[in-house]
DNA sequence: ACAGAAAATGAATGGTTATTCATTCAGTTG
DNA sequence: CAACTGAATGAATAACCATTCATTTTCTGT
């Protein structure tokens, strides 16, 4: 009882430094949509987050550690999520890509707001080093377990000409590219069918595996 | 002579209006690249350029604007490219589609310092409208001349299954895609092989036309 | 060579913002 | 319930930064 009451209450002193850490950069997230890296404010952010205005200092030490973990906060939800799908020992690797490309096109992943984070994170990589290792930390680790389903699905079709590697860098670039889309033009391209034009791609590698439908 | 100085000097006050503004534009986006969006100051970008402080807000009235010129800057060079393409009367479509991969991933487009800036801007369009709509002029016009140069290639070879619309939408996402692999990961893709990751996919649209180089 | 126009300068200004810390407040313990 | 602990507050501070404009410098026409 108290239990779930720590977990749920959103009044001051309730919640554990783990949530209020949580709780803050939820927040951040919200004010970076809203007014853009440049434009995010402490006094934006604490106000977002219904909490005074020194509350960041004393869960953060400074706003660039904010921002930090704040990058950290979204590379770690996209990583765990696709990380628990490779580790599912009871999905084929055919299984494991249709969950992939689900969880990459699904409502929590391209969220708007985040989307602005992770561009306007990208958009200060080369300033920036901490974020840019950030990047090379989980780019690498999803691009080997990526390729390595990519080859295992090639020795179980007749797929001679397929490149695993290449396939997993054009997919990944495709994906990134499709959430530009779903960020700068809402009105166009919706999450489903960007993961339409993400499955016509696969389906041209594996054309056993994955068929397209045509009329989307 | 008198014009010649007047390109290439660099002195003050040698310059045209037009040409101390594109001067300006420049350290911008030096400046964007080296220390972000959000850690560009006036002071910086002046500084960049070897002039006074004052002299932005002589040209451009406000940091704003330099910012939104900067990223017509950007932009415009971009479409110029195409379009340049696009209407050359003495390539083919087959050969306009070469020329635009060619552009895409040329020396002048693919520069780091502009990769930054458009990641910069990008990351900010949620939160201003006048960025998103500088976004949404260029990516429609040069979605309909692609889709058009694709449908002019359907017709030429034997492609009953292709979409042009679903090819444009696809090439373009992996475009953009490629671009965020050589800003994040300067040491893994270089410009050329990206060019060939985006190659294989128009080979797998269009296999008469274009052909893949396996172990690129 | 001179006057007037235009461009550029940079010290001064004023508004903004991250950070600090003395104080308040809520939960816990004996 | 009183003393204690540590989380939270927000006024005050100090640093930063965009913008202004009086002054200086350069250019142009005569």
């Amino acid at each position: 009882m108290d239990a779930i009451k720590t977990e749920f209450a959103n009044t001051p002193r309730s919640l554990s430094k783990k949530a209020r850490r949580k709780q803050l950069i939820e927040a951040t997230i919200k004010c970076i949509a809203d007014k853009g890296l440049s434009g995010t404010t402490m006094a934006d952010v604490t106000q977002q987050a219904g909490l005074s205005l020194g509350i960041v200092n004393l869960h953060f030490q400074s706003k660039e550690k904010l921002l930090i973990e704040t990058m950290r906060y979204i590379s770690t939800e996209y990583t765990d999520g696709l990380t628990k799908i490779f580790n599912d020992q009871s999905l084929s690797a055919e299984q494991k890509i249709l969950a992939h490309i689900n969880f990459d096109f699904s409502r929590k992943i391209t969220d708007r707001n985040k989307l602005a984070v992770w561009f306007a994170f990208w958009g200060e990589t080369k300033a920036r080093p901490t974020y840019l290792s950030i990047c090379a930390t989980y780019i690498s680790e999803i691009a080997t377990n990526l390729t390595q389903l990519f080859a295992n699905l090639k020795q179980e079709g007749d797929y001679g000409q397929v490149d695993p590697e290449l396939v997993c860098t054009c997919y990944t670039a495709l994906s990134d590219g499709l959430w530009l889309d779903l960020l700068v033009t809402p009105k166009g391209l919706k999450p489903a069918q960007a993961q339409d034009v993400a499955m016509h791609y696969l389906a041209t590698q594996f054309p056993n595996h994955f068929k397209i439908q045509i009329g989307r």
